[in-house]
DNA sequence: CGCTATTTTGAGATGGCTCAAGCTATGTGG
DNA sequence: CCACATAGCTTGAGCCATCTCAAAATAGCG
């Protein structure tokens, strides 16, 4: 199911291609093809060798990565506009991690050398990739210095403010984290079990600071989860 | 104390320099200024706002964050050729972290606007950058899924390892790092405490895997790191 | 309406932290 | 040149945050 229209718009908007004009990005398009994939699917898989960079048009999707132990880890969430994928494009040749796909998603893919001949015609794509990188490369900074020094109800405190910053929906009774999001992956994205979150989001119920269900968390009282997550005083106190 | 020789020697065969000619750099260099700093001093500390971009001539530094809590870590360690500083310039304008001379140090050193003069003067740097990013985000990726998923012994086991990848020197009894390394400093670069690091290293050097005295760390079998890193069953197993 | 995936909760185990004390090089001033 | 101060290191003991394992409750789905 390939939208053009929709992906055009898209990338006018995408902190990528938001500073060339609709003409350049539309011939930027021409090389790009279009994948769409069901939730659940995945764009490509850790390890895959072909390297190719996509912009998330429609859909959620979460990069992830498998240990050799077994354990995955959710590395970030994906809204559109966002690029993934670069990295294989830009330093080895395969993936590092998987895209999967949250909700059914579609993207539109530049193979390498396309995306490399892209970034030469207009340098200013390098330089917004350029920074967009060192965004999230200070962003993981950040989130590496808290999985060191931070205990877990901070650490998730502080991944569902990331979350709901990033991609959640207001509603009448809150913040709402608007696609699956089971206790697993926030264990996985907290470097934690899904029996502790489990755990903790019980008792930030009874303090009603959440309200979970299956696969969704509602954030009803976010500055309650602000005062966790940088332990001022709380009110209560 | 300016080198232009020595600096003109690293640059042209830094990762980020190393593909002009010995003329571009030299032209780069003339809109660049010399720093250096003696053990313990600071290039630039964390929250500073100046913006400079900065490439290590000599020495050893190190990166590290403190948190508001009052826990430092170790993000990087620097070798010569290597830039520092970059995210400052390229994504927000003050430092996301210090850098500390672990042994007497100097760096050439431009302003962000010259940096980006240099960017667009010669874009292939850019590209450099770029890659050179990518590669490091990867490394970061990798050390936050370890720090996420495996034990302390096994964290400190491959910190030594990319250390003596990154900063060993090859001695007669084995590969030595090379500079000042505290039981601290590998509490910090491995998210830990220093008691941790020394019970781990004590029960090393009584099954002959390292020898550790003040500051110093001596892999006098790097294979048995390799082991604990990676789970092979060992020998006596 | 039963099946399966998700979640909750309990109970017990434990890796690693904290705190305290003593030890050992290194360097320094008398 | 020695004695003392200091910074770094080691080791023990106790504790606790979190994990592990087990079992039951719940909720969506075919």
């Amino acid at each position: 199911m390939i939208m053009p229209t929709t992906a055009l718009h898209v990338l006018k908007n995408s902190p990528i291609f938001g500073s060339l004009t609709e003409t350049e990005v539309e011939e930027a398009l021409r090389c790009a093809s279009t994948q769409s994939v069901t939730e659940g699917d995945y764009f490509f898989m850790q390890g895959e060798t072909s390297s190719a960079f996509l912009i998330l048009v429609s859909g959620r999707i979460k990069l992830t990565r498998l240990t050799p132990e077994g354990y995955q880890v959710i590395l970030r969430f994906i809204r559109p506009g966002e690029p993934f994928g670069a990295i294989a494009t830009l330093d080895v040749r395969n993936y590092p991690a998987s895209a999967e796909a949250v909700t059914d998603s579609s993207a539109v893919r530049w193979n390498g050398d396309a995306m490399r001949r892209i970034m030469i015609r207009f340098p200013q794509i390098a330089l917004n990739i350029l920074g967009l990188l060192s965004q999230q490369f200070r962003e993981l900074q950040d989130r590496y210095i808290e999985l060191s020094t931070e205990r877990v109800e901070r650490r998730l405190a502080r991944a569902l403010l990331r979350l709901t910053r990033h991609l959640g929906k207001e509603t009448p009774e809150g913040i709402l984290i608007d696609f699956s999001l089971s206790r697993q992956d926030l264990a996985e994205t907290t470097g934690t079990t899904l029996y502790t979150v489990s755990r903790i989001l019980s008792r930030w119920e009874t303090q009603g600071i959440v309200k979970s269900e299956r696969e969704k968390v509602l954030i009803t009282r976010p500055h309650g989860l602000v005062t966790i997550a940088e332990d001022f005083p709380s009110p209560e106190d």
